[in-house]
RNA sequence: GGAGAGGUGGCAGAGCGGCUGAAUGCGCUGGAUUCGAAAUCCAGUAUGGAGGUUUCCUUCAUCGGGGGUUCGAAUCCCCCCCUCUCCGCCA
C-alpha cells in the first residue's frame, strides 16, 4: 500500500507511476473520496465530542433523576420525567446526526480503500520505462568455462541438444501421463532420480542461504487467510492466480488460500508488530510448496516442467531499515547471492533489468535471472507456424525466467502494519514501516530445465552439478534408463 | 468432534455501566541523592487518524475483531477469531 499522505502531497508522482506500470487506478477519484471521507470524518467527530460532553453533564443528573422517579408520585412524577427526557433530547438529537455522517463515511471509506489497495508503488526513475516485458533490458550475462554466447548448444558441445521433457523420459525422471491423470493439465510426478535430483538442488539451496550468507531458515503455513494474501500485496489485484479453499461455505470461520511463494509465510510472520530496529535486517529463508493457478496464461509452456500449478521453491526475504539506499544495497546483496548460486551449478544465465510495465504494483525495482534452456523454443506454443519447430529440427533455445529479485520499500510493511522504532514495541521514538525484499533462491523442478539441457552428454546421460553430488550419495552422473 | 476457562498498555495483572485511555507492580526514560554505582525518592512512559498559533497543543478512535443495547460500554447482548485445560479421534 502507498501513503495517502504521500498522495495527497504529490498526486503527479503516483498518477505518473500508473502510467508507467500501465495501471488504470483512477488517482483523482482517490482524492476527491479522500477529501470526502475526511470532511465526513471531521464533521462527525466535532459532533461526537459535543455528545460526549453532554454525556458527562447530563448523564449523572439522568441517573440521579431516575433513582428519584421510582419513588415520585403524581404531579412530581410527572415533572420528573419531563426534565429527564428533556435531558436525553440534546444527545440524541446528536446521535441521529452523527448516524447520518456514518451512514455516508459507510459509503466511501469502502470505495477509498479498494481503490487505495489497488494504487501501485511508483517505480524508481532508474528502472527503464517500458510496456511490456519485451521492453526489459539485458544487464549482464555469464557462463561457465568453455561455454560460448556465441555458438550454439551444438556447436558448443558437438551434438544436438534433447528438450529437458525427452531427457525426463529416457533417464525416468518424470512422469506426466500419470501427473495429468492425478491432476489435471499442468500437473507431473517426479519419479526416482527426478525426484532426488529436485529435492538435492532444493536442500542445497537452503544449505546455502543458511550456511554461507547466515539466513535464518524457516518453516511457514501454505494455507493462509485472505489477510495474509492481501498484507503481502498479492491481493486484491492477483485474486484470480490463487486457489481459494472456501471453508466459510462448510461452517469454517474463514476461507483460506494457498500460497503461490514463501514470501507470503516470510513476510507475514511479523504481521503486526513494532520490530527493534537493533534486530534489523531480518534474513529468512523457506523452502516452500508453490501454488499457482495460472490463470490467463492458457495455451503457454503446456508441456514439460516450465509452468506448472504446484512447485517447490526455496525464497529469501529481507526486512531492512526504511531506508532507500539500505534497500538497494540489500537488492544488489541478494542477487549477488543468487548469481553465486548459479555460478556454482554451473548454469549460464543473464540478468535482466525489468521494465516499469513488467513490475506489478508492489515493486518499486525488479531484477530477473534468467537461465539459457538450450531445449526451450522447441517447446513455445506462440511460435509461427513457419518456424522451425519441427520435430527433428533440433532447438534454438532460450532464456527462461528462474528467479526475480524485487525491492519493495515499504508497500509491502506498511499494508503488513509491520513498523521498527529503536527499542522494539516498548522503545522510544517514532515508529516507521520497515522496507522489504524478496528473491528466489531456487524453484523447482524448473531449475531442474537448464540443468538437465546444460548437463545432458553425447551418451544421453546428465551429468550432476559438483556442488549436488554430496547430497545424491556422491553420484556424478544420471544414466539413459 | 464434545465440555469448560480465558483474550485488557512493552510485560504481569486489576477493573465488570458514568469519576477509566485505563489502578498496581515490573520494565524503560529523565531528574534528585552519590566520588561513582547499587538502593531509595520524584517525574515521565501506548498506537493510529484529523486539525492547529507545529520542540507543543486540541480532538476523535482503539481494552482480540465485527455488530448491537444505552443519554453514556473495557464493563451488558449477538456473531466471529485466537489461546489454554479435559475427553474422543488421529499422522
Amino acid at each position: 500500500m502507498i501513503d495517502l499522505k504521500a498522495l495527497r502531497n504529490d498526486p503527479e508522482r503516483f498518477k505518473d507511476g500508473c502510467r508507467k506500470k500501465n495501471s488504470d487506478v483512477d488517482i483523482d477519484l482517490l482524492l476527491r473520496l479522500d477529501t470526502q471521507r475526511r470532511d465526513l470524518m471531521s464533521r462527525a467527530e466535532t459532533l461526537r465530542g459535543e455528545q460526549k460532553k453532554l454525556a458527562k453533564e447530563s448523564g449523572p443528573k439522568i441517573g440521579q433523576l431516575s433513582g428519584r422517579l421510582k419513588s415520585a408520585q403524581g404531579d412530581d412524577r410527572a415533572a420528573l420525567e419531563a426534565e429527564i427526557s428533556q435531558l436525553k433530547a440534546a444527545p440524541a438529537k446528536l446521535k441521529e446526526r452523527i448516524a447520518a455522517l456514518e451512514v455516508q463515511l459507510n459509503e466511501v471509506t469502502p470505495q477509498l480503500e479498494s481503490i487505495l489497495l489497488r494504487v501501485p508503488l511508483p517505480p524508481d526513475p532508474d528502472v527503464p520505462v517500458g510496456a511490456s516485458s519485451d521492453d526489459n533490458v539485458e544487464l549482464r550475462r555469464w557462463a561457465p568455462e568453455g561455454w560460448d554466447w556465441e555458438k550454439s548448444f551444438e556447436q558448443n558441445r558437438g551434438f544436438k541438444p534433447k528438450t529437458h521433457i525427452e531427457l525426463c523420459a529416457d533417464l525416468g525422471l518424470a512422469d506426466f501421463p500419470r501427473g495429468v491423470k492425478l491432476a489435471g493439465s499442468r500437473s507431473y510426478i517426479l519419479t526416482g532420480m527426478g525426484m532426488r535430483l529436485h529435492q538435492a538442488v532444493l536442500r542445497y539451496a537452503l544449505d546455502f542461504m543458511v550456511d554461507r550468507n547466515g539466513f535464518t531458515p524457516m518453516s511457514v503455513p501454505v494455507l493462509v487467510r485472505e489477510e495474509a494474501m492481501v498484507g503481502t500485496g498479492f491481493f486484491p489485484g492477483g485474486r484470480d492466480q490463487a486457489y481459494h479453499i472456501e471453508e466459510t461455505s462448510r461452517g469454517g470461520g474463514a476461507d483460506m488460500f494457498l500460497t503461490g511463494t514463501g514470501e507470503v509465510g516470510l513476510m507475514g510472520l511479523h504481521q503486526n508488530e513494532i520490530l527493534d530496529e537493533g534486530d534489523l535486517p531480518l534474513r529468512y529463508v523457506t523452502v516452500s510448496t508453490c501454488f499457482r493457478r495460472e490463470a490467463g496464461a492458457a495455451g503457454k509452456d503446456t508441456a514439460g516442467l516450465y509452468r506448472i500449478h504446484q512447485f517447490d521453491k526455496v525464497e529469501q526475504v529481507v526486512i531492512c531499515r526504511a531506508d532507500e539506499q539500505e534497500s538497494r544495497d540489500w537488492h544488489q546483496k541478494m542477487l549477488g547471492y543468487v548469481e553465486d548460486f548459479v555460478q556454482s551449478l554451473g548454469l549460464p544465465y543473464r540478468l535482466l533489468q525489468c521494465c516499469t510495465g513488467d513490475l506489478g504494483a508492489k515493486n518499486a525495482d525488479m531484477i530477473d535471472i534468467e537461465c539459457w534452456m538450450p531445449g526451450r523454443s522447441a517447446l513455445r506454443a506462440d511460435a509461427p507456424d513457419d518456424s522451425p519447430t519441427a520435430p527433428n529440427t533440433p532447438p534454438a533455445g532460450e532464456f527462461g525466467e528462474t528467479h526475480s529479485a524485487s525491492r519493495l520499500y515499504d508497500y509491502q510493511c506498511r499494508r503488513l502494519n509491520m513498523r521498527t522504532r529503536p527499542g522494539g514495541a516498548g522503545g522510544k521514538g517514532e515508529t516507521v514501516f520497515c522496507h522489504s525484499l524478496n528473491n528466489t533462491v531456487a524453484a523447482s523442478p524448473r531449475i531442474l530445465i537448464p540443468i538437465l539441457e546444460i548437463f545432458q552428454n553425447k551418451d544421453g546421460s546428465v551429468s550432476v552439478p559438483e556442488v549436488l553430488r554430496p547430497y545424491l550419495g556422491g553420484l556424478d552422473r544420471i544414466p539413459p534408463k
